[in-house]
DNA sequence: TCGTTCGTTCGGGATGAGCCGAACAACACG
DNA sequence: CGTGTTGTTCGGCTCATCCCGAACGAACGA
């Protein structure tokens, strides 16, 4: 997935959270801004398959000046401790925030987003799209060389599935090397 | 998201299906080979936020040599009535599978694949991923109008974080426009 | 060594997704 | 007009997910 729901993308978007937020501030407020982007972030995020909470986490730590730590996080958020605790987890492992532990002393774990969107993309298109292509790949190899005497319908099918499936991990692989602003000139330089 | 969970890919994946199926095969059975394949796609499936369901179904539907109505897909699947609707209803707004009304006479509906897979993630980009970036990418800017004559480090960050949209959507953009050759041939001829 | 401070893990409650069977609605054909 | 056939909708069941509070464990300082 990528996409958690592909319809239904706007469900219950009025869930109550837990500690109200910015009572109420002029336009031109800061914390106002901020507050209307992390919504929006919250949306985003279960569009891509994450919770509401993940999104809020992350938009937090975006604004943040310095990594937080958990019990930061769940002041800033209202959050329980095991919730920002599994997001947080969830998160290092997407790759949208990173732990910088040992920073100075103690073992007090803090957190600072991935600002650059794409690498978080290219992340996943490495580590979870590609690898998916290729486990797919291999099966679909394997049936082909089972069905290498059959000449019918299916083994037909089976190899355009395989082609196909070369094309897009090819893709994948080559953007995944990109940065964002190579890729746009790639596209934009190319002519058909 | 695209994903769905981009952690924990492979859950219980041994759930039991509803009826049997190709009991016992030698390897270079044409059947038995679709099986392994299909059960592949149930698995490519879960990962993009799909049900194992719509997985089947789409495999089914990808071997079939004609399109296959409901009633069909019941049989093929094993799956309730109700459950082929409802999947084929979400596979056919995402782009997966079509519907073939009134080929013929009759209300039979009857669903074929589309089994270039580049077209479907090229419409996901389109409707999906670039409208979510449209939306984002509003709130932003009206944010940054509100913050003209702030100038602290959130006015910074909704900034930076603009042009990181604004750049992933003028991608996602520039992709939905190709064919997925063109893409590989546009990526392979870019030379930094 | 003993609190203190942080983070993780565990069990539980509420919500939603996936699937089912059965009832319902629409349409073709006798 | 019935009547069968096909697809959709509805209520219910089960299980996973999200979030919580509380208990647990590991590190540090006094």
């Amino acid at each position: 997935m990528l996409t958690k729901h592909f319809g239904e993308v706007c469900r219950d978007s009025a869930r109550s959270r837990p500690v109200e937020r910015v009572p109420d501030m002029r336009d031109d407020d800061p914390a106002a801004a901020r507050e209307r982007v992390i919504e929006s972030m919250e949306q985003s995020a279960e569009l891509y398959g994450l919770s509401r909470s993940a999104g809020r986490i992350y938009g937090v730590l975006y604004f943040a000046a310095e990594p937080l730590s958990i019990g930061d996080l769940v002041e800033e958020t209202g959050y329980a401790k095991s919730t920002v605790s599994n997001v947080t987890r969830t998160l290092t492992r997407i790759g949208l925030i990173r732990r910088r532990s040992s920073s100075g002393g103690g073992r007090r774990v803090r957190f600072e987003p991935e600002r650059e969107l794409w690498y978080v993309v290219r992340e996943v298109l490495r580590r979870d799209v590609a690898r998916e292509l290729q486990t797919t790949l291999r099966t679909v190899r394997q049936a082909e060389r089972d069905l290498e005497a059959v000449d019918d319908e299916t083994a037909a099918r089976i190899r355009e599935l395989r082609e196909t499936h070369e094309t897009l991990l090819d893709v994948v692989d080559l953007a995944a090397d990109f940065s964002a602003a190579e890729l746009r000139e790639a596209l934009e330089a190319y002519d058909r």
